[in-house]
DNA sequence: CTTTTTAGTTAAGCAGGCTTAACTATATGC
DNA sequence: GCATATAGTTAAGCCTGCTTAACTAAAAAG
């Protein structure tokens, strides 16, 4: 019981601290590009889980379509997306990263991931190992999880 | 050197998916409260170090004073936000949550912990201690890593 | 073939965040 | 004690994101 507590506390730890960095990176980053928030997140969307169509974007971010297509739009004016017709449905249109694009979110994962790297770096060759086994674990988990849903 | 590549992929994979889960997680919970996510990253800020000042606000946020001010004056009307005069310095002002703005953020946190709690949950007993050392030695070097700065 | 549904766009209008600039009030340096 | 620096507020104005409403065009249903 009090093994279980413990578990508890030591996860809630570790994410109270990751969140915070991670989220205070991403806004600081998304600033410097000089893009909004919602601007960059919709083009770590299209990195994370590739193509799609406007609507989708507007149900992942729980705005209306109107919405969705505005935001596209400067994106694609700005050079970030690409906008082009689905073939097999000529209503629809099919997003993708642009090379520009993509290198955006790209650096930006970089730099979080520079983050992880200061940490682990301090590290003995054995802890390395434990935290490697550990964060598998947890990845694979995540991904069972996903797919149930 | 294999090792080393394998072990940075792993990290990797598992910010990716926690840092994306955690993004879309805060940013739909901050539209649930009403909240918009300036507004709510302050309530998070203030739980996550504790009482301050309008100016460490727009140096954290990278704001002017003016655009932390009325943040904070929202923030206030709203009754998430206590603002007091610094007894040591009267021109000051300290900031701490209400309950009602604690209660915000802490619901927030746990909404975050579900998903790692439903995560472990499928995890046998033998993973479940791996992950726990793993996450605490990543957090002790994190907290390390911000002393040092 | 007509009706209805779906995907997306456009325009008007509102709300929010942010900046600059001007201001008040307190604290600090000389 | 006076000049300067610091903490914060207020107001005007801009830009962005978002919504609703009206629209186009293509697909699906009947």
């Amino acid at each position: 019981m009090t093994e279980k507590v413990q578990f508890s506390q030591i996860t809630r730890q570790w994410m109270d601290i990751f969140m915070h960095r991670s989220m205070r990176g991403w806004s600081h980053f998304a600033k410097s590009t000089g893009l909004s928030m919602p601007q960059f997140s919709i083009l770590m969307q299209l990195h994370h889980k590739g193509a799609c169509g406007v609507s989708d974007i507007s149900e992942r971010f729980d705005i209306t379509n109107a919405a969705a297509s505005q935001l596209v739009d400067k994106l694609v004016q700005s050079g970030y997306l690409e906008r082009t017709e689905d073939p097999s449905d000529r209503r629809a249109k099919v997003l993708n990263l642009t090379d520009q694009g993509r290198s955006f979110v790209v650096q930006g994962i970089q730099e979080r991931h520079r983050w992880m790297d200061d940490l682990v770096k301090n590290l003995s060759t054995e802890e390395r190992v434990k935290v490697s086994e550990a964060l598998a674990i947890l990845t694979e988990a995540a991904q069972r999880l996903e797919e149930k849903k």
